[in-house]
DNA sequence: GCAAATATGATAGTAATACTATTATTTTTG
DNA sequence: CAAAAATAATAGTATTACTATCATATTTGC
């Protein structure tokens, strides 16, 4: 996967930058960066200028990648999902059983991401670790409507409609399809925050894993065995 | 209960104010139309500069009042745990069947809050769409883990823990029930938001309501009936 | 009823943020 | 090698998120 992955480009709405930062190593060097960055301060912290100081460059020159911070936000984060997606359909395209499908799907979904795949310039584990934190700051805003016609959410909404087509495909009589699935995906990554800092208020620690709740949950609702 | 609560205070952690904006007229105000602007323009707008301008006063009294804005959320949202709390008690207090009294659970948590209940100066409605669209930002921060210790999120996790117990009493056995807790808190507010924004992500709508899709949840992974 | 205490208001000031604009310099490319 | 493109440097603006100080209004305790 890592080879094939290399080869490959994650395409992200191409009105989230004013410059492919693909196409530029100063362009690599601000997306890699900044998922180091964000990841250590905090997207709240998080400037431009810092940015900057940290890649040796001058913050005039991130904005003519990036209109701003937030944009750069809704890059990185669109970026994951669709890294997310692809993971999710090389992993599943090859299973015929509905069930074993679904239990690779939840797998995928909420597995921790152990390690820089060193493709390419991202970090995938900090990257992981930004969109747990800060994923739900990219929608819960003012704009978000306009923002969403745009398209800006669109690889989010196409991973989550995956998912809940295969929850469909393995239980076709179920009536939550898109609740559960969009309760699954955002619910892997809140489990995963309070593991991190409100142990109390998750079941999952170091021996149980997100996925065994979410497997557990989705095979319990639709009313399925789990020893697929 | 409307007539009970006016002569409650919910009461929130005492470091999250410098003065107590319930001993005095313009405290109330503060709170009072803090919820509504916030509600209005988004926490990210909101300013004390603004709020001061919109009820009268001035940028520098509602400092002596509260810190920042972030500790402004966090008092909001915790009166606002407080209230769901107080409300969940007074519910399900007198259920005898831990099912009965589980399903009653589900249905306060999920409710949309419809109506101002006029017993205060607060605008309950407006607070729920705050909690909705903000209460995740209250908690995605770098300082999480000291205001935790601190205590600021004492509420919300009594009432999670409230929830969990619930759980457990209606099914002994289950193996997840703090997961499953939070998992439902959480995620009825984010069904509530995807009603709203992201139409295609939920099954919920105007005749499904989230209380009925989790209501299905809860009871299938629990392996019990719904028809208590 | 008045002085002291307290609460509130007004004004000013600071450092940082989130940009925009302009110009200079370097790098790339035809 | 010249022209074009990319990057860097500098400066400037409005707003934010405060702090500090002083003035004024209101409350209260005697």
């Amino acid at each position: 996967m890592q080879n094939l992955l290399k080869n490959l480009k994650v395409v992200v709405h191409d009105k989230l930058y004013l410059k492919d930062p693909e196409t530029s190593d100063l362009g690599k060097r601000i997306v890699g960066e900044s998922i180091t960055l964000i990841d250590d301060m905090g997207f709240e912290c998080f400037t431009f200028k810092k940015l900057g100081d940290r890649i040796g460059s001058n913050e005039s020159s991130i904005y003519r990648y990036f209109e701003n911070k937030h944009k750069l936000l809704l890059y990185l984060t669109s970026w994951y999902w669709g890294w997310m997606e692809y993971r999710l359909v090389f992993a599943t395209n090859n299973i015929s059983d509905s069930k074993e499908k679904l239990k690779k799907a939840i797998d995928i979904l909420s597995e921790e991401v152990k390690e820089d795949s060193t493709y390419s310039h991202i970090d995938e584990k900090a990257l992981n670790a930004i969109v747990i934190n800060e994923y739900s700051k990219s929608y819960l805003t003012k704009e978000v409507d306009k923002e969403n016609k745009e398209g800006f959410f669109a690889i989010y909404k196409r991973l989550v409609g995956r998912v809940k087509d295969m929850i469909l495909e393995a239980q076709p009589d179920y009536g939550f399809a898109a609740s559960l699935a969009s309760t699954t995906v955002e619910g892997v990554l809140h489990q995963h925050f309070l593991i991190q800092h409100f142990p109390s208020l998750t079941s999952c620690s170091k021996t149980v894993a997100p996925k065994d709740f979410f497997t557990d949950l989705l095979f319990s609702s639709l009313n399925l065995e789990t020893d697929a």
